[in-house]
DNA sequence: GGGCTTATTGATAATGATTGTCAAAAGCGA
DNA sequence: TCGCTTTTGACAATCATTATCAATAAGCCC
């Protein structure tokens, strides 16, 4: 029912998605475009991504922080491997997992079930800040 | 170095958090409590949590809207299975996701590796809102 | 109990990502 | 080019979370 149009603005978004190699932020790839002299405006990079989101050409997910990161997608289900510093991504597939995720859901009655998996640390290219040695077990809250 | 003081605040906290069958945001937390004619400020609740889950004493994770939730814990590490409807969660384990994280980080490179693996899905008890047959395909972003 | 020192509280302002608004600009089919 | 709609983008509005900071109250010693 709705036509599509195409803008340059989408375009823009679009190749400046396959730019990255890792997963960016609306506001980091909106900076990265008006860097690069493109005079697009925010709401519009949110929109191109959240659009091709859920048209299925690019994965997102929250980073830790509670931002959303967006990536040019390559195709079908997966899950990622993210660098917390430079957001490398490396896509994993894990049928076990898969499997894993239906069965607990179905088992305890649970329908519609989705789940996120998702693997962060620092890439080899990243080194890893001040790590406390013994402190902070995990994913203590900054 | 730090002493930790007990206040009334805190205890109200953690005990609210009991009374609680499923995760719940600050926010929501904060309100049951205003509603129970308690005068906690809306800041105390949110470090009180914050502190309850670097403690190991909660559980914490982020909702798929992004908000963060909190929840009793019981103890060491383990995932969740989310109603989406009621926050009611299900404790799960599984060492071969355990494994399989850990072994993926590594295999790559990455260092300091956490994950995030969580379902959500909607509890027998709570009806799946109108649910589109076929239309979106999963996590089609609001 | 009466002070003292200092962690904690909480009303409120600030932050920051994301979304809503809506008039102006731009697709695209005729 | 014309006209109808979709899209854009500057800006305001949300909303969860955090920072401020003066006032309050634990824990403690006398
Ligand atoms: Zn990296
Ligand atoms: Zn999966
Ligand atoms: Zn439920
Ligand atoms: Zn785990």
């Amino acid at each position: 029912m709705v036509m599509q149009r195409n803008t340059w603005q989408r375009e823009a978004v679009r190749s400046a998605l396959d730019t990255q190699m890792g997963f960016v932020s609306a506001q980091s790839l909106h900076s990265k475009l008006r860097g690069s002299g493109s005079h697009i405006g925010l709401a519009t990079v949110y929109r191109a991504l959240g659009d091709l989101a859920s048209e299925g050409q690019a994965d997102s997910l929250q980073s830790p922080e509670g931002e959303n990161l967006y990536r040019a997608c390559s195709r079908g289900h997966h899950h990622h491997l993210i660098c917390r510093s430079c957001g490398l991504a490396v896509e994993i597939e894990a049928d076990d997992v898969e499997v894993w995720a239906k069965r607990v859901a179905s088992l305890h009655g649970f329908t519609q079930a989705e789940h996120v998996v998702d693997v962060f640390g620092y890439c080899s290219s990243c080194v890893a800040p001040s790590a406390e040695s013994a402190a902070n077990p995990v994913s203590a809250r900054k």
